[in-house]
RNA sequence: GGAGAGAUGGCAGAGUGGUUGAAUGCGGCGGUCUUGAAAACCGUUAAGGAUGUAAGUCCUUCCGGGGUUCGAAUCCCUGUCUCUCCGCCA
């Protein structure tokens, strides 16, 4: 959530910040909604310090013996009133509380000012030696190398749950599961953060706090008879965590990875996208997570970015960084990159992991502050994520970067000690 | 799922209609004493908002929401959560 008091005061910085995000213009709105609703205040605490004045009085009085029934007429017209007027400051004040919680987060400045994805700016391109984007055999895809190791079994897993729920099986489970150990054990060794192992159904206050509602609602599953929603990302439980808390500057910064499974809708996306494991309902997903103080958390995203890029570094997966200009920014983010791994099939590059700095926009939303040891005051804090990372694109790559002419697999240096075995043929 | 109890400051724990934002203890911070530390003693210790250059002044908050009242931590209704007992269960 925007800062009130900043928007008071920087309109029309704000205003343009919106507007390079392809946002709704609520300056205007904002500011009038503002100025009624501080008048308000004043009214009602006038009203109030009047009859909390009054309140002290009147036992005072009656132990004195003196008549107080005048008092009470005139007090209960009074209150009355604040009736009203507080009636009207909570009508106000919601209209602004929902302008703010629907408005996104403006970016930083050193965002690239673009409409679309195609004016994100690639920042970074990364190549194991001996890569190249041409192959001398014909390179099948992931669907079909699944199919024919069998260790992905699409069909099964729609008739299971629908399309979008993949079922790994054989050595495909065992490779998936050997990657997702391999990145934790990674993050946790050689980044210093610390393991947590999230629910994955969290309440309405949890998805509010990290922004997937209200803006996103539709992409979200919903579980109506218990009002739970299943995560589309840990980054919800996690950052969640230290929801409403005031937070040790000594303990920041914060740093929790964590695996779930993620569950997206992906409502009104179908169609080419949508094969094997390019768009699913279901993928798995080892986030970052992190609490930083205010100022360092511009040098905190670039670690993060960094911290992602070892594991492909350590896979010696073809990667390219890009940096997400103003108008494809997500809508808690301030500034972003994603990182895209190569697939040799689809001859292109997929989204595997997205690092993000959302300043104290998800810290406003959920209340999470520290006592900043300089002021002695609560601060909001800085909240960061980035996928570390996601496995169904990366699942693409590797498979499809790591196959041999004759169709089988080589299962890639790191994750062998994982997996027990070399080769998937 | 059935029955009962409860939710108060960083923590523990008083408080059943009127100077209670809240006793007391612990913890934290500052000080006295000490070569230093401990102990002891003294003081201090919530968050949000409005207004003001500031000092300050005022308002709100005792799980959330609604109500009764001149006045609510305290009474009533409701939601959520926690605990105990019983049942069920990986």
């Amino acid at each position: 959530m925007l800062d009130l008091k900043y928007i008071r005061e920087n309109p029309e910085l704000v205003r343009q910040g919106l507007l390079n995000k392809n946002a709704k213009d609520i300056i205007d709105e904002v500011l009038s909604l503002d100025e009624e609703r501080r008048t308000l205040i004043m009214k009602t605490d006038e009203l109030k310090s009047k009859r909390n004045q009054a309140s002290a009085q009147i036992p005072i009085m009656k132990k004195g013996g003196e008549d107080t029934a005048p008092v009470l007429a005139e007090m209960k017209l009074v209150s009355d009133q604040i009736t009203l007027l507080d009636e009207q400051l909570r009508e106000v004040g919601n209209k602004l509380e929902d302008i703010l919680r629907h408005t996104p987060n403006i970016a930083h400045s050193s965002v690239p000012v673009g409409k679309t994805a195609e004016e994100n700016v690639e920042t970074k391109q990364w190549l194991p030696s001996e890569f190249s984007f041409k192959n001398d055999f014909k390179v099948l895809d992931h669907i079909e190398l699944g199919k024919k190791l069998r260790i992905l079994d699409f069909e099964r897993g729609t008739k299971i749950s629908g399309s979008g729920f993949p079922l790994y099986t054989g050595k495909g489970a065992t490779l998936e599961r050997a990657l997702l150990n391999f990145m934790l054990d990674y993050h946790l060794k050689h980044h210093g953060y610390t393991e947590v192992l999230p629910p994955i159904l969290v309440n309405r206050e949890s998805m509010e706090g990290t922004g997937q509602i209200p803006k996103m609602e539709e992409d979200m599953y919903f579980i109506e008879k218990d009002g739970l929603y299943p995560i589309p990302t840990a980054e919800v439980p996690i950052t969640n965590i230290h929801r409403g808390e005031i937070l040790t500057e000594k303990d920041l910064p914060i740093k929790y990875v964590g695996y779930s499974p993620c569950f997206r809708r992906e409502a009104g996306s179908y169609g080419k996208e949508s094969k094997g494991f390019l768009r699913v309902h279901q993928f798995n997903k080892v986030e970052m997570v992190k609490f930083v103080k205010p100022e360092t958390s511009y040098d905190e995203l670039e670690k993060l970015v960094v911290d992602a890029e070892d594991i492909l570094q350590e896979l010696k997966i073809p990667y390219r960084i890009l940096l997400l200009c103003t108008g494809d920014l997500s809508f808690s983010a301030a500034k972003c990159y994603d990182i895209e791994t190569w697939s040799p099939a689809e001859n292109r590059w997929l989204e595997a992991s997205s690092c993000s700095n959302f300043e104290n926009f998800q810290a406003r939303r959920a209340n999470i502050r520290y006592r900043n040891e300089t002021t002695k005051k609560p601060e909001f804090i800085h909240t960061l994520n980035g996928s570390g990372l996601a496995t169904s694109r990366l699942m693409v790559s590797i498979l499809e970067n790591y196959q041999t002419p004759e169709g089988k697999i080589i299962v890639p240096k790191v994750l062998q000690k994982y997996t027990g075995f070399e080769i998937i043929e």
